[in-house]
DNA sequence: GTCTATACCAAGATAGAC
DNA sequence: GTCTATCTTGGTATAGAC
């Protein structure tokens, strides 16, 4: 009967309106990147961003005439900063940089749990699939990665590491924290998260520090 | 002009037609494989996929069904099972599990860059966007991870690691070589997979090993 | 098992009144 | 800046001849 199959899409809670009353274009940016957060890039409909934006059809491309293609832009840059805040608050409150980013590992296992696996990467769901073909999207997904991997590189420059072991551990601990929320939210556990937050911290504090680190 | 933006599609390469002409249905789930990788589900057609297959709309719903939903989990298990074979390969090619290892991201950084950066993980891209609304595809992207997680741990039981340590290792391996494809692929680079190869090797190598390793 | 035609709906995008 | 109506194209899925 139905022609499309249906995906039950939970959307159980609204995050909470704001003291301040977003503008049109803010509400717009917020929505997109949530829902290409959970439905990927093709999965996402500019109907349905308008609809739960509570924005018309005409603002949609008033403020983004380049279409769904510079709304992706805007979300992924949305999810970005959103995920730098967290990841300086989270960094700054711990003084070691193992114990930081297992800190990290747990706040993140939170909240997928949270939303029931839904939230993943607000970055990773909205460039693949569309990595090859829209360049403009993949560049700003890859500048997402060079900030957190910048956040994480100050951390452990902070902490007494030579510039070249920082550098390169910053690599690996931003691809295995994505990798880890992808696996845990396929697996709907815990535990992949977990888990690389042990082994991250094992594996740095294998690495050599000066004495005067703050 | 155009209603709905292009995408290009590079597809430049044919895999080589087999000594053995396939027959319908394995066509079908080969090339849905290979376009869900690239493209995800939602940005890949039925249609597409009949096309490119050779196969007409009629054979499609005849093998599947249930349609795309079923299509989409046979194509998941049969990249599954394409790297099952992979790292089998790949790991017993050299008996120390952090050399064949770091193998093993060499070996995946060089698919990378040979497809343009475009074939990553055969069930990612599958997976995401869909894991909270279909629930057979995501349980199928799960039995993925359990199958090559189950490689690993074998390889490091193999070495003579503790049970304990060895199944955890497993969830990292698993979890950072994901990450760092998918880091690869969206930062058209070799590094995050090389830098995991080697830090993966060096965590592995902090865990005692019984003597009687084969 | 294969093929064609088609029903039905949703997508992205635009036009133009207000 | 906002809103509604609408155009066109593509999507999934089905029907039924061969």
């Amino acid at each position: 009967m139905q022609t499309k199959t249906q995906r039950s899409r939970p959307d159980q809670s609204e995050p909470a309106a704001p003291a301040t009353p977003l503008g049109t274009r803010e509400r717009i940016v917020r929505t997109a990147s949530r829902l290409m957060q959970r439905q990927g890039y093709d999965g996402t409909g500019i109907k349905q961003i308008s609809t739960e934006a509570g924005a018309t059809l005409g603002s949609m491309y008033h403020f983004f005439p380049g279409g769904k293609q510079e709304l992706a832009v805007a979300a992924i840059r949305h999810g970005d900063a959103e995920f730098v805040d967290i990841l300086g608050a989270v960094l700054a409150a711990e003084p070691d940089p193992g114990a930081a980013i297992r800190a990290l590992t747990r706040s993140l296992a939170e909240g997928l749990r949270a939303s029931d696996w839904i939230d993943g990467c607000p970055v990773t769901a909205t460039a693949l699939g569309t990595a090859a073909g829209l360049p403009d999207i993949q560049a700003a997904a890859a500048e997402a990665f060079a900030h957190w991997r910048e956040a994480v590189l100050a951390k452990l420059i902070e902490a007494g590491l030579a510039e070249t072991d920082a550098r390169e551990l910053a690599h690996t601990v931003i691809s295995t924290l994505e990798g880890a929320e992808l696996a845990a939210q396929v697996t709907r556990s815990e535990e992949p998260l977990l888990l690389a937050g042990t082994h991250l911290t094992r594996l740095i504090d294998t690495y050599p520090r000066t004495a005067d680190a703050g």
